[in-house]
DNA sequence: TATTATACTGTATATATATTCAGTATAATT
DNA sequence: AATTATACTGAATATATATACAGTATAATA
């Protein structure tokens, strides 16, 4: 599958909203309403560039014969493991407390990530995270001020909002104000970061 | 649903086998080629009863204008649209709103679910939905007490939770102190419940 | 430097398509 | 007995639609 352009990606996608919203597929005046574009050979052009890449198929002389040819890449699903975030002092994280895998498709939060974790707790429930949930979790040590974080002091794992204003001091915030700032000098206590937080799932 | 005839029947699965085959309806010849007719009119007067009798739905001056209704196929693709919930007093919920369509695994949520509803504003905050977030939603009308249900009255879609205590009475109740019940009496006001929340999703 | 891909406008047209009208015929309702 | 629904043929037509042709312009590539 060759690249595709942004403006390419554009109608594909409005093809694939056409298709959802009508059940048919779009014909070359309704691409040129929905995009914008005032010459129906605008969209002509980026279907023939769709087809010779491979992400369409197009029949000829027929009404609105488009076809949205399945990708492989969008079934490209992964098996993610569910660690349980278990009660304060047990060691964490491990494979032990894999819960089960789940099954996702890569690149489902626009973010790659690593694995989900079940959340315990409601010290996250402000920023909407509540027990039981889960977080798809980055590893990374790329992290920013607000990012919500998930850490590891000692064998104790938690989810809070990341926070250093010193070079040397750590606020983990909780979004919740029953519980208090958790602050890390880090000359004197190991923080060890494990990822951040880049999306959500909540199964009722 | 009214009684389809055995003929009737026959062309509705030649149009979805037509669907499947092409990914795009059939015209009234294409009809009438696969359903061995020998006039366009043959097609067109099946395609009418059907839509009489509410299986498909034809869009007038549209070449492919049919879209089977409520079908057993919808439920296996695994593209589901995102909706926008827009500010009060707009018709939201119509197809107009579909933002994009979202890639996501049949049964992502234990339960089958027809639509995504991006939320928009805080009124069910403590019961961690946020701003943006994803509602997976389930058209159905099997709600219980303390479901999480999205509810249209007029043209206006809210999304709170369900509770009747009496046959006449269904509060609608946010989750945010800043916010208030709405009393509904169903014999005052028209409350139509559009589904009911099965899960949740956050991009960061 | 020439070529190719992208990204458009604008016009024109053959034909693909929906749709109406005029019939015929049978079975089921009212 | 009269109406309505089903199930077709056959012809006619307005228009919906794909698609070619003629341009303009920019960026990337060989």
């Amino acid at each position: 599958m060759k690249d595709i352009t942004s403006q390419q990606n554009k109608v594909l996608d409005c093809i694939q909203i056409h298709l959802k919203k009508t059940g048919f597929p779009p014909t070359r005046a309704d691409i040129c309403r929905e995009m914008g574009f005032k010459s129906p050979n605008s969209a002509e052009t980026h279907l023939r560039a769709l087809e010779k890449k491979g992400f369409i198929a197009i029949e000829s002389g027929t009404s609105r014969g488009i076809s949205i040819l399945n990708s492989e890449v969008e079934q490209e699903e992964n098996e993610y493991p569910i660690i349980g975030l278990v009660a304060a002092g047990s060691p964490t994280l491990a494979t032990e407390n894999v819960e089960k895998v789940f099954n996702c498709p890569k690149g489902f939060f626009g973010s790659n990530f690593d694995y989900f974790l079940r959340v315990k707790g409601l010290s996250m429930k402000d920023a909407g995270i509540m027990e039981d949930d889960l977080i798809a979790v980055k590893k990374t040590q790329d992290i920013r001020n607000g990012d919500i974080v998930i850490a590891r002091i000692d064998d104790e794992v938690t989810v809070k909002y990341f926070h250093r204003h010193s070079p040397s001091v750590v606020h983990l915030q909780p979004a919740n104000d029953e519980f208090n700032d958790i602050k890390v000098d880090l000359e004197e206590t190991e923080l060890f970061i494990e990822g951040k937080s880049v999306g959500l799932i909540r199964e009722n």
